[in-house]
This record gives C-alpha cells, structure tokens and sequence, in this order.
DNA sequence: TTTGCGCGCGCG
DNA sequence: AAAGCGCGCGCGCAAA
C-alpha cells in the first residue's frame, strides 16, 4: 500500500510568475492523521515524507511540485495531482480547490489574501486545503480507478505530462526586446497615418457612453445636433438617458455597426459590405490588435530574464489539448507579414538555437484513420482514400487532392475539408473561401457523393454518443460530455453533434501530441529545453554546437515512432535563430 | 473607480 | 431549413 502525504504550499503570489521568493508555509497530512503545518524547515520536514518513502499528493502539481524542488526538496519519483484526476473523471466542472471543496462538505472560508507573510489564518486555510486535496483524492482516484483506460492516460500521459509543463513555464521564450521597441514605433505610426485618413475623419460624431444620472448645468443644453461635446437625451429600450456627442471611435464596434447600418462588424461582414470606410476600419483594427495585444501587453509581461513565461493549463480545455495564459503563447500572430514580424521577435539567446516542429495535417490523419477503421471499406471504398494518401504517399496534400477530384482550388477545397472536421455550413465555409453560397453548395454535394464515408462515420458516432446519455469516449479513453445531442433544440442539438464528432479527432490528436512531447522532452534531456508546444508544434531551444543532433532526435522521435497503429504521423524539425524562421 | 459581459480576433 | 471545433485577451459599454 503505498503511503501517501497530501501536501499544499503558500508562497508569495509573484510564484504564479515563476518568481519564487518567499514559501510561507506548507501543509500536509498523512493519512488518518489530523492535518500539519510547518513554516521553519519546510525543506527538511518534506524531504524525510520523501525520502520516508511517502508519495506526495498536490492539487496543481505543476505549481507545488516545483516549489518543492525549487526549495531543495530531491528524489520526488511520484505523485498525484487531484486537480489532474477532477478533469479526467469531470471534464465539465470546475476543478479548483475551493468548488472540490464545496461538493466535499467543506464550505468556502472568508478569503483574504495572503503576501505579507505568515499568519496564523494562513496556517488554518493550509491545513484544510489539505483536508480537501485528502478529500478530493479519495472520492475521484477511486472513480479515476473504475474507468481502466482513463486511469491509464492519466498515468503514462497526464501526470507525466506535468514535468514538460513546469519545464516550459520555468524556461520561457526569450524576446528581442530592442527590435520590438522598433516594430511598436512602426505600429504606432501606422496607427496614427490610419487615423488621419480623411474617409475615417469624415465620420460625423456618435453618442457616447450612456448615462442616466447625468444632470444638466444651467450652461449646457440639450441638443439633437451631432456637435461634440453636447448632450442628448436618447431612446435607452424603455426608457430614455443622456448621452454625449463623441468623435468616432473606429474601435467601437457598436458605432462602426451603426455608421455602416450592419448588425455586426466582424470582419467577413465588413468585407462583404464594399464600403470603402470599412477597409480602413478594417486596417486600424488589424494595428491596433497588433499593437495592444501583442506589442504593448506581451513587452510589458517580459521578465527581467528577457523571456515570457505564459501558464500552460492542462485541466481547462473540453478536448484534452492545453490552453495559454498570462500572456496566451497560443494565439501569437503567426500570418501574413506582419506575423512573421511578431514571431520574428522571439528568439533564441545568443549562441542557442531554436529547433521546432510541426506535425503535418494532424487532425486530417486522424480522421483518416477513424474512417479507416470505423467505416466498412467494402461497402463504402472511399473510406480508405484519404487514409491511404497519408499512409504511402510522403508528399501527401489532402487539399490538393481534394482540389483535384473536385475540380476547385486548393483554398476552398481546404475549406471544405476543414468543413468535414468542424460540421460547417455551406453558408460559412462560403464566406471563408470567398465563393458564393450556391457554388459552396454544389461542393458540398460533390464531396458527399464522392466521399460517402464522411457521413457514416459522424453517423456511428453521433448514434452511439447519443444512445450513451451523451457521453463518448476518444481512443485513449478521455470522456467527452455532450448531453444536449439528446435535446429537441434543433440548435442546441446541432452544436452538440458537431462538437462530439470534433471531439473524437481533437482529443485523440491532443493525446498522441501530449505523448510525443513527453517522449522528445525525455530524449533530449541534458541536450535541449522544452520551451513551447502551440497544439501541433513543439519547440526546443538547445545550444549552437547541439542544434543538428537535437533536430536529428526530434525528427526521429515524430516519423519513427509507432504512435498509434495506422497512424503515419510525420513532421519536419527545423533548426533556426527565430520562432518565425523555424515554420 | 471597479466589475462583468459581449464583441471581435489572434492562434491551431 | 439551418448549422464552424478548441482556446485567451483587449476593448467598449453599462452597471455597481
């Protein structure tokens, strides 16, 4: 029976930026022993439980796990995190301490936050944090146990998994911060050259912010006249408010709705309306993104080291695959001119190299291989077509290919097959590819009628998620949640559907790619840092004379290994001095 | 001034 | 007949 500690830690809230400078306290509790907490020796007194042999128990491991061995603490061979085990059993509930709490009998505490130190209620709040993480592993590791294939993943992948995102967190990516002072002066000035354009000043003045506890000085007067600066009384759904004559702002997608009369002002819409303000529109928005989010925000967020140290989350997305944040390294700019700029500005240090790879046509393949397997190929032989593409052709382009049975270009024909995955309407994918609703429906039936596989296969597994109260499961035993697929609700129906086929694909690619990154990490230990994974890319950073053979490594760990039987999964590792360089 | 939400948009 | 999967963040807006 394996002996396990049940362990918590404070420390100063810099921590959550991998500024570790104060662990006020840690908490534990050994089983059928009332709950502990130290504040002198907290290395010593974990170290004995460690070296004890006891198996330390953590809710968000990825946090506490590195406190310990930031703090000293050696040999923590395993461990379990309850925070891991909640999202494997519950995907769809939160997994935070506090609500696991709240289910368990343990009602919140009045919070407060802790920074100046240790204090006493501290120490009250550790010792039941404890109890829950106790509480907590109780109740879900049984469930976790019950269910054979989620246990597994949670052994060979999720709980490994952790050690990947410590090191990707602790390392982050180093930036060029003068270059990107250079490139914010030229957001800046092409921000500023937008706003001067005469289309864009022509705008007359809109009403502002409404207010209906505004009251009129004697100098002031009410006015329908669009006049800066001046009040008016406006229709507010029943009843009516003041609001103020403002310039136009062209980042409020309320007045851009109402100067160009559309409902909406996303970009598909302003680009099919032909007014001529909305490309400019278009244009500032397109700066301004670049400028806030990914200029000023993500600078701002650099450490002194020079490098962005993002979370990566592992119990938050729906599919297994992980989310970013603080700042979010998933969504970096990576296209058309400018997103080559912006991923030009993350490099590698002087004499480091980055080694990065991309998995080809990831969630194509593993649609291939459901069709491949759940379809019978004798009664519909297209079921094989895309898998055998993939399996005997190095080369292979699944758009191409498409394109070329279809007779359309590769961009639509990659819409439609992007279409396949995401359950699009001929509506949607049309305005994606840029073609007409009518034409988009003709490929629509083109592709049914020659590729029939695609909808017994969504059949399958719409029918079982259905008959299964909505449950399903992936390959490697995730569980996906989507009850609404039993719901009347034309609407709400339809979105369930779509998203538990998706859901097959995803998190099937999210599993084998959490693998793979594990398996790479683990090869070029002592040779290369992990540094990032955006989904489908993982990327290293290794020293200059090291960066041949970690690609090397790298490449054979992606094309060489037997992931999943019938499954080709391929990549080219790419060795450069920029993020953007290695694509 | 702070908080919460919807919109729009960046990525795979 | 109608239907885009999975995320996080900055902004505008309105209420607290």
């Amino acid at each position: 029976m394996t002996k396990l500690i049940f362990c918590d830690f404070e420390t100063n809230e810099g921590a959550v930026d991998r500024q570790l400078t104060d662990v006020w306290c840690l908490g534990y509790k050994l089983q059928g022993a009332p709950p502990q907490v130290v504040t002198d020796n907290i290395k010593d007194v974990l170290q004995s439980f460690i070296d004890d042999g006891y198996v330390p128990v953590f809710h968000n491991a990825a946090f506490d796990l590195w406190v310990a061995e930031s703090i000293g603490v050696q040999n923590i061979k395993a461990f379990h995190d309850t925070m891991l085990i909640h999202y494997l059993v519950a995907p769809t509930e939160s997994h935070s301490l506090a609500s696991l709490g709240e289910v368990l009998g343990y009602p919140k505490l009045t919070s407060s936050s802790f920074n100046d130190g240790y204090t006493e209620q501290m120490g009250t709040y550790c010792k039941r944090d404890v109890e829950i993480t106790e509480a907590a592993f109780n109740e879900y590791y049984k469930l976790l146990s019950s269910i054979k294939p989620l246990q597994s993943l949670y052994f060979s992948v999720e709980l490994p998994f952790i050690r990947c995102i410590i090191d990707m967190e602790v390392r982050g990516v180093h930036v060029d911060k003068e270059r990107w002072f250079d490139v914010l002066k030229g957001l800046e000035a092409e921000q500023l050259e937008l706003l001067d354009d005469p289309l864009l000043k022509s705008v007359p003045p809109q009403l502002g912010r409404k207010s209906k506890t505004k009251r009129m000085r004697p100098d002031e007067q009410v006015s329908t006249d669009p006049e800066i600066g001046k009040w008016c009384l406006v229709e507010h759904g029943e009843e009516y408010k003041w609001a103020m004559w403002e310039p136009f702002n062209p980042a409020s997608s309320q007045q851009v709705g109402n100067v160009l009369g559309l409902d909406k002002s996303d970009s598909d819409t302003l680009e099919e309306c032909g007014n001529p303000l909305a490309s400019i529109i278009l244009k500032y928005r397109k700066v301004t993104k670049m400028l806030s989010t990914y200029g000023e925000s993500l600078l701002k967020q650099t450490h002194a080291d020079d490098r962005l140290h993002g979370s990566y989350n592992q119990t938050v997305t729906r599919t297994g695959r992980l989310s970013s944040s603080k700042p979010n390294l998933q969504n970096i700019p990576s296209r058309g001119d400018i997103g080559g700029v912006i991923r030009s500005l993350f490099i590698a240090p002087p004499g480091r190299k980055l080694v990065s790879i991309d998995l080809d046509q990831f969630q194509l393949r593993i649609y291939s291989w459901y069709l491949h397997n759940m379809v019978d190929t004798g009664e519909f032989p297209d079921a094989d077509a895309l898998w055998l593409d993939f399996n005997n052709n190095p080369n292979a382009d699944p758009h191409q290919a498409k394109a070329d049975v279809l007779g359309i270009p590769r961009g639509v024909a990659k819409t439609l097959n992007f279409a396949v995955l995401f359950g699009a309407s001929p509506a949607k994918a049309a305005v994606t590819a840029g073609t007409t609703v009518e034409e988009m429906k003709g490929f629509f039936e083109t592709q049914d009628s020659l590729f029939p596989s695609g909808k017994v296969l969504r059949d399958t597994i719409i029918k079982a998620v259905r008959s299964n109260r909505g449950v399903l499961f992936d390959l490697y035993g995730r569980r996906g949640w989507y009850p609404e697929v039993n719901e009347s609700d034309w609407g709400l129906k339809g979105r369930a559907e779509r998203q538990a086929f998706n859901f097959i694909i995803q998190a099937t690619e999210a599993t084998i790619v959490k693998m793979i990154i594990i398996e790479a990490r683990q090869r070029l230990l002592g040779k290369a840092d992990l540094i990032m994974t955006v989904h489908d890319e993982i990327t290293f950073e290794c020293d200059l004379d090291k960066a041949e053979s970690v690609r090397v490594i790298l490449d054979d760990v992606v094309n060489n290994t037997p992931w999943l039987p019938g499954l080709k999964v391929t990549g080219t590792a790419t060795i450069g001095d920029n993020w953007h360089d290695v694509h």
